[in-house]
DNA sequence: TTTTTTGTTCAAAAAAAATTGAACACTCGT
DNA sequence: ACGAGTGTTCAATTTTTTTTGAACAAAAAA
């Protein structure tokens, strides 16, 4: 079938913008691009879409799909959904960016933290081996400016979260 | 000389493990864990060093350093300070959380941010070639989101570093 | 001017991250 | 129990990113 005449060629177009939007989107976060694509693909698609469908549609592999599809669950970007066959798992974008946003502070950002503050407090106790007390000072000065960043970023991410939901 | 007798042989140890809390953090910001290694090598300085100190310091090559810095520099992360030997340039840590913050804003993600606007400018612009109207809905629906989306995150930006700014 | 010191650039090498695909596991229907 | 359909895992491969180091440029000292 000549993809000129084809009704659906329009929509094939906006939908390779859309999901390119999602690649790029995604690397600004720090993701795989499979992610970006599989997202891409599910916020395109008025009606829910299997695993199948998403490797047909983007030329990747299954194991590709297999794990995209389990960080977007985990990120809570997107959603397991009953649809016809109920042999085939379904799946939809969640289309709430308070949720996404929520979910990658609660698996990408947080844990980064929690160790942060993990090093920052081991560092606080090795303080003691320094002798000199002007040295030491300055040492303590920066790791408690590193404890007040630490702080306010954790401050900061439900304000965040909160704003971005409407 | 044994390090163990070294008085500086404590702080080399607090300094691996600042420099490490950098390396982990500026992956979380997806930059080069030399870019943190670099920074931490600053922040751990009460006086400026030169770029052979830290190629000397971390053991990177010079062309490392010299990116790295370049970076730093452009996010506002890391100044130029006359200091002692004018042929050579000297350099600190800048540790307002602020301009850090706002450097990466401006040079990683507003850039992002700009280009995702265009290309839904441009698909707005294709939406006319859908004829199915219940399907021209659906993605206008969809675009119309995502332009949502675009402006709340430009919006929270500047709160963002204003908050973390003290 | 020539040499030395300092720093940049960029093609090639190395390292890290993402992707593939085949083997495996599970479940349903027969 | 067996075979077909769905989905996951992970070692090997591919792709991307980062690092290196040698060549180059600029500027000061000799």
């Amino acid at each position: 079938m000549d993809t000129q005449d084809c009704p659906t060629a329009g929509i094939q177009a906006i939908d390779d913008r859309l999901i390119s939007f999602f690649q790029d989107g995604v690397k600004m976060l720090g993701l795989p691009r499979s992610v970006g694509e599989i997202f891409g693909v599910l916020y395109c698609s008025p009606k829910p879409l299997t695993m199948f469908d998403i490797v047909d549609r983007l030329s990747i592999s299954k194991g590709s799909a297999s794990q995209g599809l389990k960080m977007l669950r985990t990120l809570g970007a997107v959603r397991e959904v009953d649809y016809l066959d109920d042999r085939k798992t379904y799946f939809i974008a969640d289309v709430e960016l308070k949720k996404i946003v929520g979910g990658f502070i609660r698996e990408e950002i947080r844990p980064h933290l929690k160790s942060g503050n993990q090093k920052l407090k081991a560092l606080t106790e090795e303080l003691d081996q320094i002798d000199d007390p002007e040295i030491k000072e300055f040492y303590e000065e920066r790791i408690k400016r590193l404890g007040r960043w630490s702080k306010k970023t954790n401050l900061v991410l439900p304000l965040l979260q909160k704003f971005l939901g409407e």
